[in-house]
RNA sequence: CGGGGUAUAGCGCAGCUUGGCUAGCGCGCCUGCCUUGGGAGCAGGAGGCCGCAGGUUCGAAUCCUGCUGCCCCGACCA
């Protein structure tokens, strides 16, 4: 790059987004409109977020499986709704092996149609319920407007697709998953979430309830990270689920639908990134320590040494731990890591290999600490699990900030848009008390920008009247603009 | 899909208004010397179908027409 600073958060966020993952080398832009390569960054970041979720699925009894990629153009016609939300966004099948096909195939957006027509064939009994399955896969969402890992053409993902006998397991599995998800944000990524319900207009197509985990990103926007719906037994009557029940009468089954995407690589640079670039959260970081040897030629030789040792006991202690050999100044290699996010950096110049000592930096805070060489990789390590809460406490407090709950009127909270626009700052979310109605909700929108975001189980205040309407508040939903 | 902008080396740009010599600059890259605790220095070197197609002209990066990609702004989305 011509330039080596990147462009600062607060003098244009989104060039700062593009420059930050490009320079990081997380992802470079493919020759097909809206698909990005994953490089080995931004894919080891997936395959950890990937491991970590994988874990959590199977420890409440679920199990991996693969569906086609390609689906009939006539299994999109059997739930009404879905195929209104996602036809514009289909890419097609319609040729193959030099000739027309009968049946045009799509791209899967979603699998809910492919798998709801599998579970229709596997279902018969009670017995063969719950079923519980889920997906790693590519899907295709043709979108007018892509921003690379938030809204790509294809991206990444995970969809979990169960079937129960009841509504109320059907129910309390979409809530499983949902904490599950808001769990894994907060302990591994260090990105505190909101858990809560979307609004009717918010809802995913075909679902009966949708809730999501929601995260601010640091501009103030918020970012759906993840979703869980209760599909009630829309998909169970247009694919024919039925199971036999123990009355021996013929019932359709209650289907989930739950997912996270390669988005959440994009929520984890807007939420920890500055402007040295991004920053990783240990537990999830592909390098967690940089060793960088320092010093003249003639002892190069003592510190490589060093250095050979100190690696080989991080590595064995189970730490991720990298070297950085090549020819070039310190203070550029500095910078360069600093970029790519790594938690820590350790330097052994000749002074440390004298006294038994190296210097150890935090990319979170920039804290610099000299420590002994005995006993390092407990050190290492306790410091890397102190940059994790850190992380987590620092992303806690900025949401805080940014969050305002003491608007409580339409005028107040355009006031507050205004101030914050011609302050330069940004607005952040908002809380406001919601009387339910689709035309309030819309007014908002209209006038602010600001969309409902979800309806936290735990709101941080309680709110009597609707922001807009003023009549009696029956909830609280988070207001804010949106990725 | 509507409105605006842009396309010249891997990246960032100048040159175009007023057509003309071998198309430049910075960064990066390669070789050598030297250097190393916050983006070092010197010397030498490689790298271009000036987005694509057509037109005007003795001559086009430069003027004209069409197309395409990308970026930004408005309606849809994990």
């Amino acid at each position: 790059m011509s330039d080596n600073k990147l462009t600062a958060q607060d003098t244009d966020f989104s060039a700062w987004y593009i420059e930050a993952i490009q320079k990081a080398e997380l992802m470079d832009y493919a020759p097909v409109r809206g698909c990005i390569v994953f490089r080995p960054d931004g894919y080891e970041l997936w395959e950890r977020i990937q491991a970590g979720l994988d874990r959590r699925f199977k420890e409440t009894g679920h199990r991996n499986a693969y569906f086609p990629m390609l689906i009939p153009s006539s299994f999109f016609e059997k739930e009404k709704e879905h195929v209104e939300g996602f036809n514009p966004e289909l890419p097609w099948v319609t040729e193959a092996g030099g000739e027309q096909l009968e049946e045009k195939l799509a791209l899967r957006p979603t699998s809910e149609t492919m798998i709801g027509y599998m579970y229709s064939r596997w279902i018969q009994s009670y017995r063969d319920l719950p079923l519980l399955l889920n997906q790693w896969a590519n899907v295709f969402r043709w979108e007018k407007r892509t921003l690379p890992f938030l809204r790509t053409s294809e991206f990444l993902w995970q969809e979990g697709h169960t079937a129960h006998a009841d509504e109320a397991e059907a129910r309390e599995e979409t809530r499983r998953m949902l904490d599950i998800y808001a769990e894994f944000a907060e302990s591994e990524m260090a990105m505190p979430v909101w858990t809560g319900q979307k609004t009717p207009s918010e809802r995913f197509a075909g679902a009966v309830d949708t809730y999501s985990i929601e995260a601010m990103m640091k501009d103030g926007k918020a970012l759906q990270a993840g979703t869980s719906h209760f599909l009630g037994q829309n998909f169970a009557k247009g694919f024919g689920i039925e199971f036999l029940d123990r009355d021996n009468v013929r019932k359709f089954v209650y289907t989930t639908s739950w997912g996270v995407s390669t988005r959440l690589i994009g929520a984890l640079v807007m939420v920890h990134g500055d402007d040295k670039g991004i920053a990783l959260p240990p537990r999830l970081a592909p390098t967690q320590v940089i060793m960088i040897p320092i010093g003249p030629p003639k002892s190069r030789e003592k510190v490589m040494a060093k250095c050979t040792q100190v690696y080989g006991e991080l590595k064995a202690a189970g730490i991720r731990v990298q070297r950085d050999e090549r020819e070039a100044t310190p203070g550029w290699k500095f910078n360069e890591w600093e970029m790519r996010g790594v938690p820590l950096r350790l330097e052994i110049g000749p002074r440390d290999v004298e006294s038994n000592q190296c210097v150890l930096v935090r990319r979170d805070t920039g804290e610099k600490v000299t420590t002994s060489l005995d006993n390092l990789a407990v050190y290492t390590a306790h410091l890397l699990e102190t940059i994790q809460n850190n992380m987590l406490q620092k992303a806690l407090a900025f949401r805080a900030e940014n969050s305002h709950l003491h608007l409580d009127t339409l005028e107040e909270l355009v006031m507050h848009i205004a101030r914050a626009e011609a302050g330069g700052t940004n607005a952040g979310w908002v809380l406001g008390g919601w009387c339910g109605s689709a035309e309030c909700e819309m007014k908002v929108r209209e006038e602010t920008k600001f969309t409902t975001r979800n309806i936290p189980f735990a709101p941080p205040a309680r709110k009597e009247k609707c922001l807009v309407c003023g009549e009696k508040s029956s909830q609280e939903v988070w207001l804010a603009r949106a990725y």
